[in-house]
DNA sequence: CGGCAGTTTGATGTTACTCAATTTAAGTGG
DNA sequence: CCACTTAAATTGAGTAACATCAAACTGCCG
């Protein structure tokens, strides 16, 4: 499996673990893939559950999913987003339960791989290793910036970081014309990532538009002026 | 290095990846230690800072550190605690640069290994392969439940979070007897790692005297009543 | 005894939440 | 193409949580 080492870069560069090791999607693709299966999900479904025993790792391929924390009165954080490309957790690869749910927020493509499989040709690697020590540092470091955003920002900031983090993931993966982006969330999962409440955020997305720094309605993001953006988001 | 398997369990157990490395403390090491190197760093010293070049890697074996991130206005979030035994970060063992900056809160002693002779080291036992994966998972889960109580989480909920987290973490280190835990923290480090000011962490910790759930002064938290706290601060 | 860092308290201000009503947008079936 | 339905977004009014500012208090050390 000589591409694996393609994915030395993917949590940077956008590739994305499911190229890596599924092979790049224009190819023929002569190796044994009976160790793989495919599932599609309905947008909203849930895919798999907190402490769930699972003996496969997932690997999202198309669609978008969250990865989430559930309270037990309902509230829930959002940990990340899931877009194409993306492994669920480098942890699903060495545990069999996992501390997080995920959940479809469109219609969802995902890619199953038995874990000891996947274990064992990364084994055959060594650059397989560190693409996914290297995808586990992404995930703590996005992880952890997550928290100062929670931590020391204000609504308006904790937004504006948002979507310039998945600004710079999208723009990874597809050609961008225009700093017009898709993303397919309601102002819900806004609110489940960044802390705040619906209301309080279409209040912020409101002043972001009358300021004219931002737009986002119907599933597209609209960078008006990305310098501000950044001024407010922006970790340093 | 036969004992490095013991550190599959180190971020559960609290052993700590220190020992699993270094050896035991009591024990006679007769291997050769020349490419580690100690050093003991006064309290309130930073000891690395965000995206500095390191050639080593760092283990803390006496003290407490805070891991955090820094804005540029001066607020800050501590993103963990760093307890004696433990690894700074998994991201160092692959990385040269690290997105955090840390700081000795008491005296501290920390051991630095050259970044190839540790990963040498681990390439050698698979056990310590996956001892690595297994502190990497817990990394993620700290980061990510830690996130959770920032965007969830009430101020009251918030410190009894970090309260649980810490007593679990210095139980599984030391004998407690009474449920007295010495955490050497001021004030402003609940502040900052909860997101919160220290005038409401003082408040809220009033609180939690009047109502007889903790208390925390000079550097003890006494716990008054463990069920009420677990109500407050579980996440589940 | 004085000085300093940390904590506590009070008064006031701001941010974000809650609740409820209204508007908009997106289907769906006639 | 137009009612009708439903989910999502917006708006307003009132409230709760937390921040800010400033002053007083505590314990500790020289």
């Amino acid at each position: 499996m000589a591409n694996v080492s393609s994915c030395a870069l993917c949590p940077h560069s956008g590739l994305g673990f499911c190229n890596a090791v599924l092979g790049q999607p224009g190819q023929a693709a002569p190796e044994d893939r009976s160790w793989q299966h495919h599932r599609v999900v309905a947008a909203g479904k849930l895919i798999i559950s907190r402490n769930q025993r699972l003996p496969d790792v997932f690997v999202l391929c198309e669609g978008w999913g969250i990865r989430f924390l559930q309270m037990a009165d309902g509230r829930r954080q959002i940990l990340s987003f899931l877009l194409p490309g993306d492994l669920f957790s480098v942890a699903m690869v060495y545990q069999e339960r996992v501390h997080f749910s995920v959940k479809a927020v469109t219609p969802v493509q995902i890619s199953a791989m038995t874990r000891v499989d996947v274990q064992s040709q990364l084994a055959k690697s060594p650059t397989g290793l560190s693409a996914l020590a290297g995808s586990s540092a992404f995930e703590v470091k996005t992880s952890d910036e997550l928290a100062a955003m929670l931590g020391c920002g204000c609504a308006e900031e904790r937004i504006a970081y948002l979507f310039l983090h998945l600004r710079k993931r999208i723009a990874a993966r597809n050609v961008i014309r225009d700093e017009r982006y898709p993303i397919p969330l309601r102002q819900q999962h806004i609110a489940d990532a960044t802390g705040l409440t619906p209301v309080h955020v279409s209040r912020t997305l409101r002043r972001f538009r009358e300021r004219r720094i931002i737009e986002f309605s119907s599933g597209i993001l609209e960078v008006l002026d990305p310098p501000q953006l950044e001024a407010l988001g922006s970790l340093r």
